[in-house]
DNA sequence: TGTAGAGCGGTTTTT
DNA sequence: CCGCTCTACA
């Protein structure tokens, strides 16, 4: 253990040799928190503390693993065995069906995830005969999860005069009673939400003071990495599973809080000190990751946020190169810069594709990355976005084999009734619905009983629901004499699934049939490792669990060495030699609807540094002019953050030149060029809208525009005239310099502007500028 | 009851 | 651009 202690700089080690009492330590990024959380629990361990009696809290499931493996390199596998280690949610799910009799919960209860919790909230909105314009099931949604967060139950609702009156406000008057059939609706389906896992457990522990005793017994010693990300509920539980011993440590960095979305409150790690008696706090502030032109860039950014605890993070390392700017003209080029300059850097310094993340705000943009990867040959990991396991196709199956385990799934029994079609229509489940609240039963008791309720269903129909009920009945037995594999692999097929795939036929269907084969070996290679565990019941259950709560990020695929492709929300925590954030756009990053406040915008700033703190040789910054958005193209403006650095860190790469645009490669500019989009439009006959001559006023405005327009839209081809002189560049990857406008033509409601321009005495008609500026 | 095809609305970020 | 919902028809 010495050997190890030894390791440590000074900043580490005493947090390490700290045993008992409360302590918070502030840990700058890539300062080597990690290792601080890991070596501490081994020296425990050391001085005797059983592993038993140790409960870490971690980020994702695959830290935890990372970590326990690290640790039982250093004591022992068998030493570390005991240890609990995971998310908030996943300990908390083992704990809550343990103790699920308690709250009336069966132990096989169901996880919801978002989709499934959304979809029951749609159908209790429509059912309860709301506008669904007003009553949005998104929105619905993260209010009931905020509410949950903050724990505040139904009757806290309904008794918090000011929640019902903002509802009210927001012309909302029934959030109250939404909230209230949902949680209702959960309850009777034996399922809880991701929310509810954390909340139950706050119930579980207040009311239950054995229960609570009992955990704080056994939780001795309680570490919680990210500290800063933490919401109410999680504190809550926190602080009562450490009040009788007080031996916890929590570990964060509150400059890199980037959950307040999701009900993290900041508050939490900045005032630890007033929670606890003696709390003893330590500061990491060397950074061993990055360069010293990334560190104190990245200081010079979350200098400008407000609220902050005082931290200097430096380091030791060299200089190294500046940060690179760029700027591109579309997001498709943007791709093809990443994907080119990846592959000079790899040629250049003899790298494998796993040491280059690339870094975007939101999942929508990884498209045009994608593609100009693949035709590089470059291979890449997406992480994020659609994960395995929320595929349609994945979905069903699971939604099978959740209605194996717990019947009452209403979300699970919904999904499959008819999928594939058995003549099971709409209207007959909604019939179910309203008999199943009713009676306060689950559908599938409903259906059971079809017989001793007065239902106006066909006997055809009824048969149909009848054969379901059997089928998924006949799956029940096959499950208590066979594993999940078996089990899963005859729902493949006895439920048709596969069928209706394969007589899909197209390259798509062929991809789910193959998802869902990979689906089956997952299920087989889980239940080998249950048998070896020995402890082989209920091995479908966990497996359900597993996947309910799993992240992307935990997946192992194998093959490491890919480009890793991610929103900055999934890398906090990961580090890469060569990082690329893209999108540093103005309404991209900072995302247009975070910039309505102080602190939504100081969270998106941490976002930012959470980003560049990734990297540990070398950052790239890049923007666009013009983006398609939502199948458009809009206009785009340099990010704020990139000004925000401290200009000696920075490099631009391409000379403001106007709006003319130097192509890295050529080839790439004028290689693919998209026929079907340049087929010209039929030129509009009658009077062109723009005819008439402009008044002076209108020329001066006109002149100090500076990008115009966008040609697919024809919004601002108003700004356009004939006979105007201008610069600028077509999308499409054609490229233009000055020129004249002849004619314009097609602008209005035809919206597909189309204008005649000539340049150097050839005569081309152009569609869809990007950017046009008069001169 | 099933399905094709149009229309619409929606994008932060995740356990 | 994508996926979901609504509508019209077999």
């Amino acid at each position: 253990m010495e050997e190890y202690i030894a390791e440590l700089n000074d900043a580490q080690r005493a947090p390490v040799l700290q045993i008992d009492g409360p302590m918070i330590v502030i840990a700058g990024a890539g300062s080597g928190k990690t290792r601080v959380l890991t070596y501490r629990i081994a020296y425990l361990m050391h001085k005797g503390v059983d592993s038993f009696n140790i409960l870490s809290l971690t980020f994702t499931n695959k830290a935890a693993r990372e970590m326990k493996k690290r640790i039982a390199s250093i004591v022992g596998p068998s030493e570390a065995k005991n240890l609990w280690m995971g998310t908030f949610h996943s300990i908390f799910a083992k704990i809550l069906r343990f103790e699920a009799d308690k709250l009336g919960y069966p132990s096989n209860f169901t996880i919801y995830d978002t989709q499934d919790s959304q979809r029951l909230i749609a159908s209790i909105i429509k059912e309860m005969g709301l506008d669904k314009d007003i009553y949005k099931y998104k929105q619905v949604y993260s209010r009931i999860s905020s509410y949950k967060n903050s724990l505040i139950t139904v009757k806290a609702y309904f008794q918090n005069a000011d929640l019902v009156e903002a509802d009210a406000m927001a012309k909302r008057p029934r959030m109250g009673e939404i909230y209230e059939h949902y949680v209702d609706r959960c309850f009777k389906a034996g399922a809880m939400d991701f929310d509810d896992l954390l909340l139950k457990t706050n119930e579980l522990l207040n009311r239950f003071p054995e229960v609570l005793a009992k955990y704080q017994n056994r939780f001795r010693y309680i570490l919680v990495d990210e500290y800063q990300d933490t919401n109410h509920s999680q504190y809550l539980i926190v602080r009562a599973l450490s009040d009788k011993f007080q031996n916890i440590c929590v570990v964060g960095d509150d400059a890199q809080s980037i959950y307040a979305f999701r009900g993290a409150n900041i508050n939490n790690i900045l005032n630890f000190q007033k929670d606890y008696d003696n709390v003893q706090q330590y500061r990491l502030e060397q950074n061993y990751r990055s360069t010293k032109n990334i560190v104190e860039a990245a200081n010079s950014i979350i200098d400008k946020n407000k609220t902050k605890l005082d931290k200097v993070v430096w380091t030791a390392n060299n200089d190294g190169p500046k940060i690179i700017v760029n700027r591109l003209i579309t997001d498709g080029d943007e791709g093809r810069f990443v994907a080119s300059s990846i592959f000079e850097n790899q040629m250049q310094h003899q790298l494998g594709n796993g040491k280059f993340a690339i870094l975007y705000r939101t999942n929508a943009q990884s498209r045009a990355i994608e593609d100009a990867l693949r035709k590089r040959d470059i291979k890449y990991r997406i992480y994020g976005g659609l994960s395995f396991y929320q595929r349609k196709e994945i979905k069903d199956v699971l939604a099978y084999l959740r209605l194996v385990i717990n019947p009452k799934d209403e979300e699970a029994l919904k999904r499959v009734i008819n999928y594939p079609a058995r003549g099971i229509g709409g209207t007959t489940v909604d019939k179910l619905v309203v008999a199943a609240n009713h009676y306060d039963r689950s559908i599938f008791e409903v259906i059971e009983n079809l017989d001793r309720i007065n239902l106006k269903i066909n006997s055809g129909t009824k048969t149909r629901l009848e054969n379901f009920i059997t089928m998924i009945k006949s799956f029940q037995v096959t499950n208590e004499t066979s594993d999940a594999f078996i089990l899963a692999e005859v729902v493949a097929k006895k439920t048709g699934l596969l069928q209706e795939l394969k007589k899909d036929g197209t390259p798509e269907g062929i991809a789910r049939i193959e998802n869902i084969e990979e689906l089956l070996n997952g299920i087989r290679d889980f239940v080998e490792g249950q048998k070896e565990v020995a402890d082989v019941r209920g091995s479908l259950a966990e497996f359900l669990e597993d996947v309910a709560l799993a992240t992307d990020l935990d997946q192992d695929t194998g093959d490491d060495d890919r480009v890793a492709l991610m929103t900055i929300h999934l890398a906090k925590g990961l580090e890469f030699p060569y990082v690329y954030i893209v999108g540093m756009e103005e309404d991209l990053f900072p995302s247009g609807m975070s910039m309505n406040t102080r602190s939504e915008l100081e969270e998106e700033r941490r976002l930012f540094y959470v980003a560049l703190t990734r990297a540990e040789k070398q950052a790239y910054l890049t923007y666009t002019q013009s983006r398609y958005r939502w199948g458009k193209l809009v206009d785009a403006e340099p990010s704020r953050f990139i000004e925000e650095i401290d200009e000696q860190y920075l490099e631009y790469m391409t000379p403001v030149d106007g709006y003319r645009y130097k192509p890295l490669i050529d080839s790439d500019i004028f290689g693919e060029v998209d026929k079907s989009k340049l087929r010209l439009k039929k030129p509009v006959t009658g009077a062109p809208p723009l005819a008439h001559k402009p008044t002076e006023e209108q020329l001066r405005k006109l002149r100090k525009l500076r990008p115009v327009t966008d040609g697919t839209t024809g919004e601002n081809t108003t700004n356009l005239f004939d006979g105007d002189l201008i610069a600028g560049i077509a999308v499409e990857h054609m490229r233009f310099g000055r020129g004249k406008i002849l004619k314009i033509e097609g602008v209005g409601q035809d919206r597909k502007a189309e204008i005649l321009f000539e340049k150097g005495g050839m005569k081309k008609l152009l569609l869809r500028f990007a950017k046009l500026k008069i001169i």
